[in-house]
RNA sequence: CGCGGGGUAGAGCAGUUGGCAGCUCGCCAGGCCCAUAACCUGGAGGUCACCGGUUCAAAUCCGGUCCCCGCAA
């Protein structure tokens, strides 16, 4: 074992990085020269300019933190720090080669999906859409691609029914923030086994966009029903009813075998609950927030919205 | 000052030429029925978000405050 404390730089962005980031902080082995993520941006209603979310916590604990707009261009200021490690957690900008090399122990990237499947922004939707039925964290050293650098590790958790993309984010989130630091520092000690990953299993997931959670009723039951838990709370899936939006917040997971008596998208009742006739099958509506309202019980929303039992969703 | 919707009974919603506050569901009581989540009758339940103004009279018009939400980012 090292005698030094490992000088590390960590950089991420969003809330995913921070179980990891913490970890780091409270290990003795680790000493954090700082942490490198985005620049702040105008959130919310109010565009308030906000700081990302390990910024706040880098500056609670009184790490230094340095949010250039392009890595290029920070390569040489990180060289000056000398770190013998750089951790990344969901930064959403690709490590150039010159910042890889720096670091004596490499670069060193934690991603949410069981590499190689879901390479990419959307892991964690991915699984859930695709109806996997486990996902997980894979810890590896980086390359020049995108997530494909040679496993270090991978911990696995199982997708429940009834997880959402949030639940999965948190819960590998909290994986990560617990199998982190122990398994850097097998790595550093040479007591790891790197894997090159297999390309030919690979899948590559973009970027999430808000019209990825518009809702297609044309599509199957069963897939309507991940999308909206993937989808579930950001960036939501939607429809439309009389001209306004209609977030479909959660839905029942038991899928309705019913075809032929409805249209695509419409609104019927079915023992007492609400359904929507899909492509493929029903699907029972749980809660549902229309545009401007708060979130509501479908089955209470229909006493004051007559007109949505009947009604075709687009 | 980014744009926009909203706050009315336990829930979901109507209700602005100002004039006794309504609907659907739920709840309570009774009735019908072999029976019911069905149906009928009756009932309880509101400081109309808050503060101030105009008026004989404000949920409604005017000014201000708080809170919730959609878009955008």
């Amino acid at each position: 074992m090292t005698n030094k404390k490992i000088k590390t730089i960590f950089i991420g962005t969003p809330d995913f990085g921070i179980p990891v980031l913490i970890s780091l902080i409270s290990d003795k082995n680790f000493d954090i020269l700082g942490v490198i993520t985005q620049p702040d941006k105008k959130v919310g209603r109010q565009q308030i300019l906000t700081e990302t979310p390990i910024k706040k916590i880098a500056s609670s604990y009184n790490i230094k933190v340095w949010q250039p707009k392009k890595l290029k261009e920070f390569a040489d200021e990180i060289k000056k720090l000398e770190p013998d490690l750089i951790v990344v957690v969901a930064y959403a900008q690709i490590l150039p080669k010159a910042i890889l090399e720096i670091p004596k122990y490499s670069c060193i990237n934690i991603h949410g999906s069981l590499l190689p499947k879901y390479r990419g922004a959307a892991c964690i939707q991915a699984a859930i859409l695709n109806g996997d039925e486990e996902t997980g964290i894979t810890i590896m050293k980086m390359d020049e691609g995108l997530d494909t650098g040679p496993i270090i590790a991978q911990e696995k958790i199982a997708i429940e029914t009834n997880d959402t993309g949030e639940k999965i984010f948190n819960k590998l989130s909290e994986l990560a923030g617990e199998k982190a630091a122990p398994i850097i520092l097998d790595y550093i000690d040479n007591k790891s086994e790197l894997k090159p990953q297999d390309n030919s299993q690979a899948s590559l997931t973009k970027l999430l966009d808000k019209d990825d959670g518009k809702i297609n009723w044309q599509k199957s039951a069963t897939e309507i029903e991940r999308l909206v838990r993937a989808m579930h709370s950001w960036p939501g899936a939607f429809t439309n009813f009389n001209s306004r939006t209609l977030k479909i917040l959660e839905t029942d997971q038991n899928i309705l075998s019913i075809n032929n008596r409805h249209q695509t998208g419409e609104v019927f009742l079915h023992n007492n609950e609400v359904a929507v006739q899909c492509g493929q099958d029903a699907l029972v509506l749980k809660k549902i927030k229309l545009e401007g309202k708060n979130e509501t019980a479908a089955i209470d929303f229909i006493n004051g919205h007559r007109d949505f039992i009947g009604s075709i969703l687009r």
